[in-house]
DNA sequence: TAAGTAGATAGAAAAATTCTATATGATGAA
DNA sequence: TTCATCATATAGAATTTTTCTATCTACTTA
């Protein structure tokens, strides 16, 4: 009889990569974890971890088991919170992941916020990049994240945060500077600074400009840099511009902050989550307070005046 | 240790209320399964069954505990599903909802071929408002939904489908029909025909012309449609002209289409289910279809010249 | 009140899970 | 090569859990 506690060892193997520290999380000890480990794949009659891998990896087969028996879990723990009545109670642990080009605008509105309202709630949350935000909730080892959507992946749902709009930010000594509004045709890359390879924002606003076809290699981008604040940095000290989304607007002397004309280009945040959700409650009022605090400035923003929201397919985080 | 046969010893007795059948249909015999049942009532601290009642009935707390019962024996048997390769067979019964300003359209484009590929499942599709398939939803009286998206709604998932933009269809005689390309600006609702209220498309064309804030009573909009077919037909027989989405272009000889300067106004259309996803390979088989059969016309949009994704909050369906 | 029905309880038997101790096997450093 | 070291598997005893048979109690109804 296949039972909950031997998919839990399965998951925490997955989860630890190591069957030592799997049994110790599950208060066991290793031969036990072990033992019953094999028995339940014995019983389904799939491997589910290559053991021959340092560390071990679950098998291609055993990821689509391992997944499910997260689901298993989940729900089953569930019984025990609805007959405590703890079902909707906002309390426990939240990991949550933010992707960097958000996490240090969006973050600082809401988490005092957030963290006074719900006392019971020990809150961790961690820049990691859109890749690491799928792996992380895959394995249990956050419970949300928050990213630009859509974001491919099949085990995961999401949930609409904001629109938030692009804007052009360009040192008062470039030509740029002088414009009322900008749109996307106006900026051929020239004097851009972009975030380096693997943010997703890079590709927004390749897209936003139009930019694109020539993805690897732009000759005329002259430096990439790994946050937004240092692009700032860079355009206030000197020439150039760049594109910031509309939480990163700070107030700046020497700097000119630029609507796109109408439609503006803009991005989609939101939360994302394992389908089964298992902290349904917290993640919730996560997304109430984030709401909640969230500066009228984007919030009143007409509907029909951000209309672009950019999707990109390639980039990631 | 609460376990699955103890949840499935109460799930049978739910559905027998009587202990010595229900521990016949688990194949034990009574006194396991009363021993097994006081357990995991003990366990979980709630009384499930009014044993005072005859036959026996749950009790108002068991209820609940018993509906998350069987979520966790559906998702628990799926695992030995999955272990032996039927987890991804496509069987039983899909029951779909799309709204009216889709079916017509997207139906006949895959409904066959889903059909052909998926001869053991039943399918049944009806046209319903956004209202109504939410509430189908939460009653799982549908298994999916085909609706504009993002909708509200915590307990539901989506998934994009396609953003399909809007076109202007304007008879031949028309000023407007002289155009190459529209802007949303040169259509101030004069001679617009309009679906009438509780069609989502009615608030998304709306917002894609930015004409707002006199919702109610439009002065110069002369008739609403219940279809899109009724306002394409108006148009093709007299002046005036509408705005269809891109699925809803035919041939038409008295007739305009003319595209949006882009970026183009759009709608994002997409899968909505329950957060549990009982019928999950039917549901990613429907996608899947949808996906394949979609017009190359409609996908072979260039990114970048689709934008606008209209979100209207009001209007439902 | 006796017979019938439904569910609970007791105690023994069977099955399962877990533990400690130790074996195996792979990796890496002396 | 050889010897640690680390990671997982195996063996066998101890413990815990589940199940069984037999029987009891409570309630109904003829």
């Amino acid at each position: 009889m296949t039972s909950i506690s031997q998919l839990e060892y399965a998951i925490a193997v997955d989860t630890h990569r190591h069957f030592a520290r799997a049994a110790k999380a599950c208060h066991v000890t290793q031969p036990t974890l072990s033992a019953q480990l094999a028995k339940l794949e014995d019983e389904i009659g799939v491997i589910l971890f290559d053991r021959s891998a340092q560390p071990i990896v679950p098998t291609s087969e055993g990821l689509a088991i391992l997944s499910q028996a997260r689901i298993v879990v989940a729900e089953f723990r569930k019984i025990a919170a609805i007959a405590s009545g703890a079902a909707n109670e906002v309390a426990g642990e939240l990991m949550v992941g933010v992707i960097p080009t958000v996490a240090p605008y969006l973050v600082p509105l809401f988490l005092e916020d957030f963290s006074r309202a719900h006392q019971k709630l020990k809150i961790d949350v961690r820049e990691m990049t859109t890749a690491q935000i799928t792996e992380g909730l895959a394995r249990e080892i956050i419970d949300v994240g928050i990213l630009a959507i859509p974001v491919e992946g099949i085990n995961f749902s999401t949930r609409f945060l904001y629109r938030e709009p692009f804007y052009l930010y360009a040192n008062k000594s470039h030509q740029l500077a002088q414009r009322k509004k900008v749109k996307g045709d106006d900026i051929d890359g020239k004097d851009l600074w972009l975030l380096e390879e693997g943010h997703c924002l890079r590709g927004q606003v390749l897209q936003a400009c139009q930019i694109k076809g020539r993805k690897p290699a732009l000759a005329n981008v002259r430096f990439e840099s790994g946050s937004v604040e240092t692009l700032k940095q860079l355009v206030r000290q000197g020439i150039g511009y760049t594109l910031i989304p509309h939480l990163a607007i700070g107030e700046d002397d020497d700097v000119k902050v630029i609507s796109f004309e109408e439609p503006m280009p803009a991005r989609d945040i939101g939360l994302m989550f394992r389908r089964e959700q298992l902290k349904k409650p917290a993640t919730e009022a996560l997304e109430k307070s984030i709401q909640k605090m969230l500066p009228r400035s984007l919030t009143k923003l007409a509907k029909d005046a951000i209309g672009l929201a950019v999707r990109n397919q390639n980039e990631q985080n």
